[in-house]
DNA sequence: ATAACCATGTAAATGGTTACATGATTAG
DNA sequence: CTAATCATGTAACCATTTACATGGTTAT
């Protein structure tokens, strides 16, 4: 998925300036499958507004909390946008693709120092669990199945990842016990 | 990890192709937590051996089997190489990079068509077990423990989506029961 | 024969990340 | 007053993906 593919995603869930649009992939639903920067959103909205698959609106005047931001720009899709979206979903997904370095590391643990090896152990296994934690904390209250059923499947992910560093530590912290002269 | 350093942590477990590296990220034990092409492998190669990284060997003349292939080259780290995929390792880790584009597009299940949902989920779901049921086949002997947590990590990765999934097919699949009124 | 696989490589296009540049507002 | 957060945007750099180009081998 491209950035504008994703920009068109959460604007069909409503209006939104591209500092919003950043904010759902850091904290909000696509947190856990998506990511992108402000260096592909803002240009990718640039793009999109250039084909009118959105327009620039106002915010809502009700919202009177935007003040004193007169910069902020809302986006709002066209119906050319909301059809070239669906067109987009229509398509067959690619495979997932997943870099996670943290593993790569602790692959090669035999290669790195016992006290890195922990930080990084420990820094990833905080990290899920803060995110398993967060997502938790999410109100199912009137969300459509589809994306309660990604949130399930991205809890159920990072509950795994979890569950599975928690029971085996041991397993990678400890040292070798002489199974690894083989694979040298 | 950029594609050299992901190429030297294969090559630290032995002399290898191109060729080889590739089949050690589609099928071999890095399948689920990195991803390279030959695009990026080749030129990397040529980048290591111009770095004095990794130089090129023949392949053991034990192993004949290679003798209609007079064209493959089999890389092999230098100590400088060895030396340089430390200090890689000795880096803190970014975080996990996940992009899913079937979940995005599950996530916005009310916009598919049926059928064209049904693909998506029973393709991804179909891939997931078989990678899931893959790596039941792998032996652990001899193998050591950071790779063995690795395999166990990504094992229990691919079990928790299938069994989500198996488990939560209706909550997707079946039309929406009137609680997607609200955030339409 | 012919498909599948082994095997290497390049060039162009695509797209993302990082660093830079700026400035207002709000909470402590 | 100072740090954090809100807010937008560009340019250079970096890296990957895709398409192209080639040719040998093995199994059916």
């Amino acid at each position: 998925m491209d950035a504008k593919t994703l920009c068109l995603g959460t604007l069909i869930l409503g209006d939104a300036s591209g500092y919003e649009i950043k904010k759902m992939f850091e904290e909000g639903p696509f947190a856990h499958f998506q990511d992108v920067g402000y260096g592909s959103i803002y240009p990718a909205l640039a793009k999109l507004l250039d084909e009118g698959l959105v327009i620039e609106v106002r915010a809502a005047p009700e919202s009177v909390v935007d003040k004193g931001h007169p910069d902020k720009k809302v986006y709002s899709l066209t119906d050319t946008g909301r059809e070239v979206f669906r067109q987009a979903l229509a398509k067959t997904p690619g495979r997932d693709k997943i870099r996670s370095d943290a593993a790569f590391m602790m692959f090669f643990s035999e290669f790195l120092e016992p006290v890195h090896l922990r930080n990084v152990f420990d820094d990833y296994l905080a990290h899920y669990k803060s995110r398993a934690d967060f997502m938790r904390t999410l109100d199912p209250t009137g969300v459509p199945q589809g994306r309660l059923f990604v949130r399930g499947l991205g809890q159920a992910f990072y509950d795994a990842v979890v569950e599975y560093m928690d029971a085996n530590r041991d397993m990678i912290m400890k040292p070798d016990a002489g199974s690894n002269r083989a694979a040298e």
